[in-house]
DNA sequence: GTCTATAGCCCGATAGAC
DNA sequence: GTCTATCGGGCTATAGAC
């Protein structure tokens, strides 16, 4: 603790932050890397003995970001009982990381398949989707939300969530989300609740 | 009529038609323009002549596509005359699309700022939007759909109606669109209809 | 371990034959 | 008008000094 020598770790942390910030500015194949040395004030030897490639350090930022926002998700839904309670949880972690980390959210929604590994579809589709999807399979299995097919009842939810958080990032919304929060959650739920 | 001398603007349209297919797989920067060449079987000097150069290709795939989005929707708005047909025409042709077209529909969300012009915005958050903000307006003036902020109800609406799309388009949709298009604009309205 | 310098490659754009 | 051959530039990845 006292060592102070430079913690290889934090140029690391440093090369993925500057990396998904130009990522989400130009897109992967939009970024060169002598652009990421002058972002993070790491040279190109270090990031290529750190990464391996520009695909590997691509793949690492996914990662890390997705690991980053499951793992606030799943702080958010402790203690979280009713069904109606744990998808506000969700679109209210999703409203709060819009306003105070854009750019972590922003690239969350553009992470496409520029890259050739296979692995990497948009954030939003996987986990944290499958996770809201079982949420809903409960409501609709405890009578709380409308029966019908559980896909299209999550498709319903979260659309109204994800599409604010999109026209927010992109200017069409002008407020901050938590000011239309209460609107927002309201409409989603009304979408999906049983009459 | 009778003259059958090869028609230039049916080379410019197989280069157009090429462009999209492959912008949508592997992104703006992602492709060259010899791949392009293959696809279209137009030769470089050819595409150089008519476009000029790469990014103003890009710039009339844009145009072509968002012009012919917005033709289909005109059509299919006239006649309809109550709010709730009209929205749900909007929706039925974004599903009917996403089926016959998926590759129209795919370039229309995957857009984005990849290229330096600033005027490539997503095209589902430009005209179409609007307009179908207008029909919303007009839906909550005559209290069809409850009061509040006019933004918020179109971002609802269209969010589950475009998450759907997407879902559809990424394969996590199983079902073509039409056999749940009932459920999803049913819980679209649901969303926003006046109680 | 970390840097700079550069090799090697591929792309966009053009020149000039037909 | 349409083609192919090629130039210059900028990229990724590596080699070798420190």
């Amino acid at each position: 603790m006292e060592k102070r020598k430079i913690n290889p770790q934090e140029k690391i942390d440093q090369v993925i932050r500057a990396a998904r910030k130009l990522f989400v500015k130009k897109g992967y194949r939009g970024v060169a890397i002598p652009e990421i040395v002058k972002e993070s004030g790491v040279s190109v030897g270090a990031i290529y003995l750190h990464f391996g490639n520009k695909e590997k350090l691509a793949e690492t930022v996914y990662e890390v970001t997705l690991r980053r926002f499951m793992g606030l998700f799943s702080e958010r839904l402790s203690g979280k009982e009713s069904i109606q309670g744990k998808l506000r949880a969700f679109s209210e972690l999703a409203f709060e990381i819009t306003e105070e980390d854009s750019e972590m959210m922003e690239y969350m929604l553009s992470v496409r398949k520029e890259i050739r590994s296979d692995l990497l579809l948009p954030l939003c589709s996987s986990d944290a989707f499958k996770e809201v999807q079982m949420i809903i399979n409960d409501g609709i299995a405890s009578g709380e939300i409308k029966s019908g097919s559980d896909l299209v009842a999550a498709v319903s939810y979260t659309g109204v969530i994800i599409r604010a958080v999109e026209l927010r990032l992109q200017g069409v919304l002008e407020q901050p989300l938590q000011e239309i929060s209460d609107e927002l959650i309201k409409n989603a739920w009304a979408g999906i609740v049983a009459e």
